[in-house]
DNA sequence: ATGAAAGCGCTAACAG
DNA sequence: CTGTTAGCGCTTTCAT
């Protein structure tokens, strides 16, 4: 392991030279800062991080937080964040709570020490605890809002509105929505964006509770959500979506010859179904740049922020016309 | 930030009691012991990682290095892998390394002095220089194997035998297999191991090149494999599976009826399509598990090992007997 | 512009 | 069984 002390006798310097080269160029001749730099590379020398911590407090690593990392929506938002993190020169810990809120306190309380700030998403900790959380550490909520802490959400309301009004330019005008968890903040905001935007659409919406947030619950959902008398569906997410349509094709029920099939979150699953699924969603890569990017903003002292990353609708081949337009 | 010399000063012993009942707790006299965790616990304090990684070189972190995060594979063999990593009080570095080669060289250099051990996962780079950087750092391999390096593998022949026999027991004598990148270990491995369980239940078996290892891929060569007069189609993985399901709805031809179609891996995808997809997959959480412990082992200086995870066929409903049986 | 020296929080000899 | 002490590799005053 080359130190600090292999640099500086390489090239006669002393050990604070070398140290001055890597963290403030400027302040180093700049004759002696290319031989040095050369040293650096001929030893091929990396600085130690925890000896960087521990004399400056930096770590060089900020942490990313999510429910559970098998699903899809945060594995996306992982390989923005973990991609912008290193392009930035941060490391990233990688945290999957498994929706254990016992597991993301204890987290975040053991890695403190570890890291220079989070980002936490789809949070289980309820507003005054998180707003404890913010005072004491750096950190960037994604989907969730507090005051004075930096946030970036997606655009539900925008969402929901392409949704609803693209399915209205259809000639849908009554719909159900599987929902997710009914806990969830994710759900609680969708759901209200879809009433708003069915409102202002004169659609007619109605929720039906869905079960897990998966496929199994969109196929436990499937008879329910047409037992509405609705021509079309939205679902929670393409995994219910999917969920939904596989539990119809067991009873002869076709999309979108019989019902027309909107999904949520539009990720790599909503290629895979036959048809194709039409879904809302955000690019969750970007979402994790812009969160990191944000962190990293906070950590160099600048003003919190809210930013909103827009949604936009894939149209597939899972909506069309209704059968009878009303 | 509480130190040892808060805890020390609470209780008026000297830091390295202090030190000694967290790392040693046998060294001391029990009655100190407890007066000493009651201040730990009173105080909160969390001994400073940074710091103990300087003085001792052990960093409490190991990094599992994935191609893709975003890959429900590597996904899952995530999850399990934290989880396992948390239960014995080991931090994870997840580092996706976006399949590229270059960034998993960086990344494995300037981790080094971070982390205690690596897991690599279907590494991408060649025998010598992953040997290489077997005997310098200590790693656990996962879907690759070298002598003398500890690894962990699917049992993909066993995976090849389940397929096949459950093909040649419901009566098909000819299936293709649409299969992933030629250059793959994973792949190479895989198409050898169907050949080997053809030949041994005297089913005729074809390779269809496929495009990219995901629906896109799969429903691109949907025609294709068809086109080889099977009756029944094994896919590399799930996704491709799924696309070859979507490609073969829009042309009207349905599975099981007209072919029946199996998968590889049984991600969570596998569930759901319509109908389900039978499919010969490995507890990939279990998998991860198996990579920590087996890291964790070789830190403590014991031999390596190379351990094989079976692989179970779960038969859904997308396999039946063929129309008219050979 | 450069060097000497102190010390971040902790562990591991070494004494007692 | 417990305390004293010397650093781990680095950054950062403070001199020069």
């Amino acid at each position: 392991m080359t130190t600090v002390h292999d640099v500086a006798a390489l090239c006669g310097v002393s050990i604070a030279t070398v140290s001055r080269t890597l963290r403030a160029p400027h302040r180093v001749s700049e004759a002696t800062r290319e031989r040095v730099l050369a040293a650096v590379r001929e030893l091929d020398y990396r600085p130690n991080r925890a000896a960087i911590n521990l004399r400056s407090g930096r770590t060089g690593a900020i942490a990313l937080m999510v429910p559970d990392i098998a699903n899809p929506y945060f594995a996306a938002l992982t390989k923005g964040a973990q991609a912008a993190a290193r392009s930035r020169g941060y490391g990233l810990v990688v945290v999957d709570t498994a929706e254990d809120v016992a597991v993301e306190r204890e987290e975040m309380a053991s890695l403190r020490s570890e890291i220079d700030g989070m980002i936490l998403v789809s949070s289980r900790l309820d507003d005054t605890e998180l707003a404890e959380v913010a005072t004491s550490a750096r950190c960037v909520l994604i989907n969730r809002v507090l005051p004075d802490v930096p946030s970036v959400t997606l655009d539900e309301l925008g969402a929901a509105r392409a949704a609803i009004d693209h399915l209205a330019g259809l000639g849908h005008r009554r719909v159900a929505y599987v929902g997710g968890p009914e806990r969830s903040w994710s759900e609680q905001r969708r759901w209200r964006a879809l009433q708003d935007a069915a409102a202002r659409a004169r659609v007619h919406i109605r929720r039906v509770g869905g079960e897990t947030p998966d496929a199994r619950g969109g196929r436990a959902a499937a008879s329910r959500a047409r037992a509405q008398g609705v021509s079309a569906v939205i679902a929670y997410n393409d995994q219910v979506a999917l969920g939904l349509l596989a539990g119809w094709a067991e009873q002869g029920v076709r999309a979108p010859g019989d019902v027309s099939l909107l999904g949520f979150d539009d990720t790599f699953v909503a290629e895979m179904s036959a048809p194709p699924l039409t879904s809302v969603g955000a690019d969750l890569a970007a979402c994790g740049e812009v969160a990191v990017t944000a962190l990293l903003a906070l950590i160099d002292g600048q003003a919190p922020e809210a930013v909103s990353i827009p949604m936009t609708l894939a149209v597939r081949a899972s909506t069309a016309a209704p059968k009878e337009p009303a």
